[in-house]
Parts: C-alpha cells; sequence; structure tokens
DNA sequence: GCCGGGGCTAATACTCCG
DNA sequence: GCCACGGAGTATTAGCCC
C-alpha cells in the first residue's frame, strides 16, 4: 500500500489558520516578499490556476495573484506528520516512510487480521480524516511501483486498488511522465523513439532498452510492465549527509561564502555524529549564474566525525575554488562515503580526544538550548533551512 | 525569465597500481 | 624496461524523487 497525503503542507496551514480553509494557498520559501524560492505545496484552490509544486515563487504569483502565500513550518509539518504515522504504525509492523507525506506499508500476509486490503485503506483513509483533519491517497497493489501510480491516479482523496496480475494492463494506457523514474530526460529520449505510453514501453525489447539507458533499461522496462520486485524497507542509515543555501542577492564576498559554508558543515557533522556514522569524502557544492553548479570533493586518509578535520579538508576545498571573481549563487557542503564510527585510535590522541570531547560538549549544548546557541567563529550560522531528513530521523526516533 | 533543499543511483572519466 | 590490460578507487555530473 503507497499512502500520500493530498497538498500536504497547504492542508496543515489550512488547519491550523482555518480562514485559510477554502482559499488558494501556496507554501514555499522563508515567506519574505520577492524572495528566492519554490513553490513547496499548493492547495487544491489553487491549482486549477496552474500552481504546482517546485514551480518559482514569482511565477506562482503571477499564475495566481490572490492567493495566500506562507511560508514553510518545517516544525508543524513534522508534529502533523508523526500524528499520522502514529496511526500508519498500527496498520502493518513494516513501514517505509518516504517523506514527512509518504510511505509504503507492506500488508502481506494481514489479510486475515486486519481484512481485505481494499477495507483497510477505507478504514485508513477515514481514521486520518477523523483524527488528524487531512485527506490523504492510497494505492493498493502488488507491488511497491505499480501502488504508488495507483495512489497518484486520482488525488486527492484517492483510493485505487489494482488486483494482481492486472499490473501492466493497468499501467498501459497511462502516460511515460505517469512512471516514477520517468523524469522529462527520460520521457523526451523515449517519445524520439516513438514511445509515449507506459505500455508502449513495455513493448519494447530489453536489448533496446539496455542500449538507450545502459543498466537501468531493463529496470525501467520491467518497471513499465509493472514488475517491481523491490521490498518495503524500513529506513537504514543515510549514505550521505549536505546542506546547502541559495544566497537572497548572489554573493562576490569570498569571506561571507567562507563562513556561510563553515556554518552548515557544523550541521553536517553534528548529523553525523547523532546518527553514530564517520565520513571519509568531503563536498563543496557551489552555485554560480546561469545556474551552473559545480562540485568538488576530497577524500580523507581515513573516516573521521571530528569538526575540525573535516572543516579542514572543506576549507582547502574552499582555498581551490572560490576566487571571487564569479558571483555566487548557492553554497553547500556535505559528507559521503560514510561508514560506522569506530573510536578512531589516532597518533595525536591527547589533542583528538580533547577535540572529541568539545565536538560532543557542542552538540549537547546545541541539542538542548537550539542551534543558534554556539558555534564556531568561523563559522555563519544559517537561519532559515530544510530539515525534511533529519525531521523523519527524529519521526522515527520517537515514533517506534 | 525563472529555477529550494536534501537525498539517491548511475554513467563516465581519470588515476594509480599490479 | 616497456606495454597492454583490467580492477579498484576517486572525482564529477546528470537525472530523478519529494
Amino acid at each position: 500500500m503507497h499512502v500520500d497525503l493530498d497538498a500536504f503542507y497547504a492542508s496543515v496551514e489550512q488547519l491550523r489558520h482555518p480562514e485559510l480553509s477554502g482559499k488558494p494557498v501556496i507554501v514555499g520559501g522563508a515567506g519574505i516578499p520577492g524572495e528566492r524560492g519554490v513553490v513547496a505545496a499548493a492547495s487544491y484552490e489553487a491549482r486549477p490556476f496552474g500552481v504546482r509544486s517546485a514551480m518559482p515563487l514569482s511565477r506562482a504569483r503571477r499564475l495566481c495573484p490572490n492567493a495566500i502565500f506562507v511560508p514553510c513550518d518545517f516544525k508543524a509539518y513534522r508534529e502533523a506528520s508523526k500524528s499520522v504515522f502514529t496511526i500508519l504504525d498500527r496498520y502493518s509492523p513494516v513501514i517505509e516512510p518516504i517523506a514527512l507525506d509518504e510511505a509504503y506499508l507492506d500488508l502481506t500476509g494481514q489479510e486475515a487480521l486486519m481484512g481485505e486490503p481494499e477495507s483497510v485503506a477505507v478504514r485508513l483513509r477515514d481514521e486520518v480524516k477523523a483524527r488528524c483533519g487531512l485527506d490523504l491517497s492510497i494505492g493498493v497493489a502488488s507491488c511497491k511501483l505499480v501502488a504508488k501510480v495507483a495512489s497518484e491516479l486520482r488525488k486527492p482523496r484517492g483510493l485505487v486498488v489494482v488486483q494482481p496480475g492486472h499490473e501492466a494492463a493497468f499501467l498501459a494506457a497511462l502516460p511515460l511522465a505517469r512512471l516514477p523514474g520517468c523524469g522529462p530526460a527520460t520521457a523526451l529520449r523515449l517519445e524520439r523513439v516513438g514511445v509515449r505510453t507506459i505500455g508502449e514501453l513495455a513493448a519494447l525489447p530489453d536489448p533496446l532498452l539496455g542500449e538507450l539507458f545502459g543498466q537501468y533499461g531493463r529496470v525501467l522496462g520491467a518497471h513499465a510492465r509493472g514488475v517491481d520486485p523491490s521490498p518495503v524497507l524500513p529506513p537504514g542509515d543515510p549514505k550521505s549527509i549536505s546542506r546547502e543555501v541559495t544566497f537572497d542577492h548572489d554573493q562576490t564576498n569570498v569571506a561571507k561564502v567562507r563562513s556561510t559554508a563553515l556554518g552548515l558543515l557544523q550541521d553536517v557533522t553534528q548529523s553525523l555524529r547523532a546518527h553514530g556514522l564517520s565520513a571519509r569524502t568531503v563536498v563543496l557544492k557551489v552555485r554560480y549564474q546561469p545556474f551552473d553548479t559545480q562540485s568538488r570533493q576530497a577524500t580523507l586518509p581515513y573516516p573521521t566525525d571530528r569538526d575540525d578535520q573535516i572543516a579542514a579538508a572543506l576549507r582547502h576545498l574552499l582555498e581551490t575554488q572560490l576566487d571571487g571573481s564569479r558571483p555566487i549563487r548557492l553554497i553547500g557542503a556535505g559528507v559521503s562515503n560514510l561508514e560506522p564510527c569506530a573510536t578512531q585510535l589516532s597518533l595525536l590522541e591527547g589533542r583528538s580526544s580533547r577535540l572529541a570531547q568539545l565536538d560532543e560538549r557542542l552538540d549537547e549544548l546545541r541539542d538542548r538550548y537550539g542551534d543558534h546557541v554556539i558555534a564556531r567563529g568561523a563559522a555563519a550560522r544559517i537561519h532559515q533551512k530544510d530539515m525534511r531528513r533529519d525531521d523523519l530521523d527524529a519521526l522515527r526516533e520517537t515514533g517506534r
């Protein structure tokens, strides 16, 4: 079963501000008029105007000038999400959260206990509406991919059940864009070969798909035929952790860009330690005009979770990359190549353990009094940031 | 003319090493 | 000592998702 809350952020806003209900509501950005940003969610009243998520706010304003624009408030969305997941937990022991508003539930072998999947879905939908006031759409099928397509098909408040054996027929008439993983680039290449529907994609022979899309081609073909063996998988450790910000105005001040990057990195390393992980690779991301994005990475001789060591690598990347000649739109910092933390036996053990203890104390302070209570001198604190990934983690810790 | 933030996988190119 | 070849690891980008 795939469960997807309808216009989630916008619906939460309408719930907590009843005067917004029934009106076009567009959630996105930090709420500063004229600022850069995209639509995170649009209420169903705003959609007839053509407003869609991921659209620049400036365009949304032009399409729907009378809409009410609301800044993102992830704390509120996390709370609402938590209450929904508390309900989901009672419907299946195996749940894979995808985002605050979306999850897969494995109902395999639960019919004797819970009843027919369709009646389970109706009960779940009604319970979430009654207890949380939120609408959701549900798809039920023999695999995740088909369940997902089904849940998207009749939003809002949709319920679509695809019987086993009918997967391919269900998908066949749908346009390519409905197939998860088939984005604009893939769809365009397929259209050039004369393929417009999922059924036509399903009919392509595997060797041709391999030629067109490499290894992924066969998977794409299987998906188009309604075949997806991937299990419903509760979340594991992250494979990378990163933070990034877009400046209000493009920056030429190298010192400011550098301190912003180091501030972002503090969030990254704190999250790294909270997961009990160490990183081998440090990544710097820079976006110039016109939307020209570059990344530079450095691999450390051994994995570490220590602020000073990771920051030293980032400083080196910053030095080699930033010369102040091009205005910078976005800066980001991250780590990858993660592995479980083993205590590092360093040659400089005395100094190391003191610095490691400093990291721990700083983490504790920020956990207890908030992120802004203390920071290293070189780091600028970022105020408005998106923490969806951490939100999911928080949900996991308290929920189950 | 506009394009946020976070994460994932795959493709490709390159380097080093045996 | 030189070369071809391939594997492993690393670096960068593209595309996709919410």
